[in-house]
RNA sequence: GCCCACGUAGCUCAGUGGAUAGAGCAUCGGUUUCCUAAACCGCAGGCCGCAGGUUCAAUUCCUGCCGUGGGUACCA
C-alpha cells in the first residue's frame, strides 16, 4: 500500500511542485482510527510556505485522484496529518501474491548484481568461542542473510592471526599441560592459558603419542597442534547454530603475499609515514585523528593498525560494493585508523560499514559470569548452545539492537524456555501447519475467490501486518538492524494467533473457510521467511 | 582527563521528529463441549536519567551534567 501511495504522489507532485521539496514519508498510525497510512506532508510545508498545514493538507488531498477501488477515506486530522484508508478488498490482494512468491516473497533484487563481504567472528584460535563470540556470530550471520535478501551477492569471511605472541604463549601452555601428564611437577604460569580445554588437547595428544620433543624449540610444534584442535573445535561450534564461511583469511598471508611491505611503502611513498625512536610511525595527526600512531615496532614487529590496513586493502583490491566488519565494542577504537588509513591510500571508505556491537552480559545462578579466554572462567558458546538450543541463542543475541548491552540470563533461558518469544513465533507456525493438516482432511482448500469476505477485525489486521514485512525488512537491511525483523515477526504472530481466537476455519462456511485457508498460509509464509532469515527453524509440530 | 555506546514500567527491552510512549516476563483476575491454552482477554504498573536548547511538534536532534559499560599502549 505504501508503494501504492509513493507512486500516487509521484504524479501529484506535478500539479503540486512544492511536493518535491520535502521527502514524503508514509508511517503506519500507532493508533487504527488514523487510518492504514499517515502522511505529514503538510506540516513540513507549513512553513516553507508560510501557510496553515490544514490549508495545505487540503489543497493536496483536493488534488490528489482517488481511485474508489482502491482508497476508501482520505482525512485530514490533527495538526495537518492526511489519513488514508485502504480497501479492503485491495489490501486483501496481498494474500495472492505472498501465495504466488512463496519462499521468495520478500525477496528482491535492489542490490541485484552487487557484491558484499561480511567478515565476522574472526577470533584467534587460542580457545573455544564464549558467549561474547556468538553474539558476533549471529549478528553476522544474519547481517549476510538480510544482504542476500537484498539481492546481494554475500561471502562470509572469517579473518584471524595464528602468529605472534599470544600463540607462542598457547603453545607453550600446551607444552607445559603435556608435561604435567607425563607426571613432572610443573609450576603453570598465571598468565599461561588456563583453561581445561587445554588439558583435555594435552590429554588426546599424550593418547597419541607419549614421547613427543619438549624441548624450547618444540613450542612450534605444541603451537600448531593447539590451533588445530581448537580450530576444528570452533568450526563445528559454528556449525551448531548454521553457520558457515566461504573464506578463512590467515593474516600470515599478508606477509608472504608482500601486502605488508606494500602498504609499508605506500606510505612512505605518499609521506604518511616516519621514523622516529627506531619505530615506524603512521602520520594520523595529518588525517583528522588525534596522535600519529606506531604501525612497526623497534623490534621490528608490525602493531596491529597495519595488518589491518594491508587486510581492508585485499578487501577493497576483491572488489566489493560493500564491506561490513563486526565487531565487539573492545575494538571499537581501532576502527577509525584503519578506515583513515584506507582512505588515504585513495579508496573509497564508504564502502566499508563497520557494526560495533555492546558485550553480553552472562548471568548464571543470579551471578555475572566475566569473562577471560585465559582464565579458565568463561562460558562457552558450545554450553549455551547445549543448554538452550540454536534457535534460541540465535533469537536472543538478534532480538536486541545491537549497540544497546545484552543480559544473558542463563537460567532464565533455559527455565522459561517455553515462555520465550522464540516459541511463541515458532508456535505461530506449528499452529498454522496443524489447521492446515485438519481443513484438509475435512476436505477444504485454499481459495482466493472470495477474500472480500475477510472483513473480521482480526482479519483485516492481519492482512495489514503482512503489508509490512517489506518495509520492515528494508528498514533492517538498510540501518543493519536484524533485531527489527524479530520485533516484526512477534508482531504478526501476535496477530495471528488473536485471529486464531477470533475466527475458526472449520465450520464457518466453506467460502469463508476457503478464503480464511489462504489467508493463513500467507502468514504461514511470511513467519518461515523470517524466520529463516534469522537462521531459525520453522517446525511444522510442536 | 579525553573518545564511543547505552540510560524508557518491578525485571529484560521495542519504539524511521509527529497524534493517547509499547511488548514480553513477573503480580493479580478471567477464557477450553470448539482447527494445539507453548494461546487469548482484562487489571495494575511511566518526571522516556537530570537540566537547558532547536522545532509548529522531542523519548527521538544539539549542549552540559549524573550513572553504567567499553576504549584511550612500541597488546590485539
Amino acid at each position: 500500500m505504501k508503494e501504492y501511495l509513493e507512486n500516487s504522489f509521484d504524479k501529484l507532485a506535478s500539479k503540486l511542485p512544492y511536493l518535491k521539496e520535502i521527502e514524503l514519508t508514509f508511517s503506519v498510525p500507532n493508533i487504527a482510527s488514523h487510518g492504514d497510512l499517515a502522511l505529514n506532508a503538510a506540516m513540513l510545508l507549513a512553513k516553507k510556505l508560510k501557510r496553515n498545514p490544514r490549508e495545505i493538507a487540503q489543497e493536496i488531498v483536493d488534488n490528489f485522484e482517488v481511485d474508489k477501488n482502491i482508497i476508501d477515506k482520505i482525512e485530514i486530522a490533527g495538526p495537518g496529518f492526511i489519513n488514508f484508508l485502504f480497501k479492503p478488498e485491495f489490501l486483501a490482494n496481498i494474500i495472492n501474491r505472498i501465495n504466488e512468491e512463496d519462499e521468495s516473497f520478500g525477496k528482491s533484487d535492489r542490490f541485484k548484481g552487487k557484491k558484499a563481504l561480511v567478515e565476522f567472528v574472526s577470533a584467534n584460535p587460542t580457545g573455544p568461542l564464549t558467549v561474547g563470540h556468538g553474539r558476533n556470530a549471529v549478528i553476522g550471520d544474519t547481517v549476510a542473510n538480510l544482504l542476500e535478501w537484498a539481492g546481494y551477492d554475500v561471502e562470509r569471511e572469517y579473518y584471524f592471526n595464528n602468529a605472534g605472541r599470544q600463540m607462542r604463549v598457547l603453545g607453550d601452555s600446551l607444552r607445559l599441560r603435556y608435561l604435567q601428564l607425563k607426571g613432572e611437577d610443573i609450576d603453570f604460569p598465571e598468565d599461561y592459558y588456563q583453561g581445561q580445554y587445554l588439558i583435555d588437547i594435552a590429554k588426546k595428544l599424550y593418547a597419541e603419542n607419549k614421547s613427543v620433543d619438549t624441548g624450547q624449540s618444540s613450542i612450534e610444534f605444541f603451537k600448531d597442534f593447539a590451533e588445530k584442535e581448537i580450530f576444528t573445535e570452533i568450526q563445528n561450534t559454528l556449525k551448531g547454530i548454521g553457520i558457515r564461511f566461504d573464506n578463512y583469511f590467515n593474516e600470515h598471508t599478508l606477509y608472504e603475499d608482500k601486502k605488508i611491505d606494500d602498504v609499508l611503502n605506500r606510505l612512505k611513498e605518499s609521506n604518511l609515514s616516519y621514523e622516529k625512536d627506531n619505530a615506524i610511525w603512521f602520520r594520523l595527526s595529518e588525517l583528522e585523528q588525534e596522535n600519529d600512531k606506531v604501525i612497526v615496532k623497534s623490534t621490528g614487529e608490525p602493531t596491529y593498525r597495519l595488518p589491518d590496513i594491508a587486510y581492508h586493502l585485499t578487501k577493497f583490491e576483491r572488489g566489493y560494493d560493500i564491506i561490513v566488519d563486526l565487531f565487539g565494542s573492545d575494538h571499537a577504537a581501532t576502527y577509525p585508523d584503519v578506515l583513515a588509513g584506507v582512505k588515504a591510500l585513495g579508496y573509497d571508505e564508504q564502502k566499508v560499514k563497520v557494526l560495533i556491537h555492546q558485550f553480553v552480559t552472562v548471568l548464571e545462578n543470579g551471578e555475572v559470569v566475566k569473562m577471560s579466554t585465559r582464565k579458565a572462567n568463561f562460558i562457552t558458546l558450545d554450553e549455551l548452545i547445549e543448554k538452550v538450543g540454536s534457535d534460541v541463542v540465535r533469537y536472543f543475541f538478534i532480538m536486541r539492537n545491537i549497540s544497546s548491552h545484552l543480559n544473558f540470563d542463563i537460567d532464565l533461558a533455559r527455565k522459561q524456555s517455553d515462555e520465550n518469544p522464540v516459541f511463541y513465533l515458532q508456535y505461530a507456525h506449528a499452529r498454522i501447519c496443524s489447521i492446515l493438516r485438519m481443513t484438509e482432511e475435512e476436505g477444504l482448500k485454499s481459495s482466493f475467490q472470495n477474500l472480500e469476505l475477510l472483513t473480521h477485525p482480526s482479519e483485516q489486521n492481519l492482512i495489514k501486518k503482512m503489508h509490512q514485512f517489506k518495509d520492515e525488512l528494508n528498514v533492517a537491511i538498510d540501518q543493519y538492524e536484524p533485531q527489527r525483523l524479530a520485533n516484526y515477526l512477534e508482531e504478526l504472530a501476535a496477530a495471528f494467533h488473536k485471529f486464531y481466537t477470533d475466527c475458526r476455519i472449520i465450520g464457518s462456511g466453506k467460502e469463508l473457510a476457503e478464503a480464511r485457508i489462504a489467508l493463513v498460509k500467507a502468514v504461514k509464509i511470511v513467519i518461515k521467511n523470517g524466520l529463516t532469515i534469522l537462521g531459525l527453524t520453522a517446525p511444522e509440530r510442536m
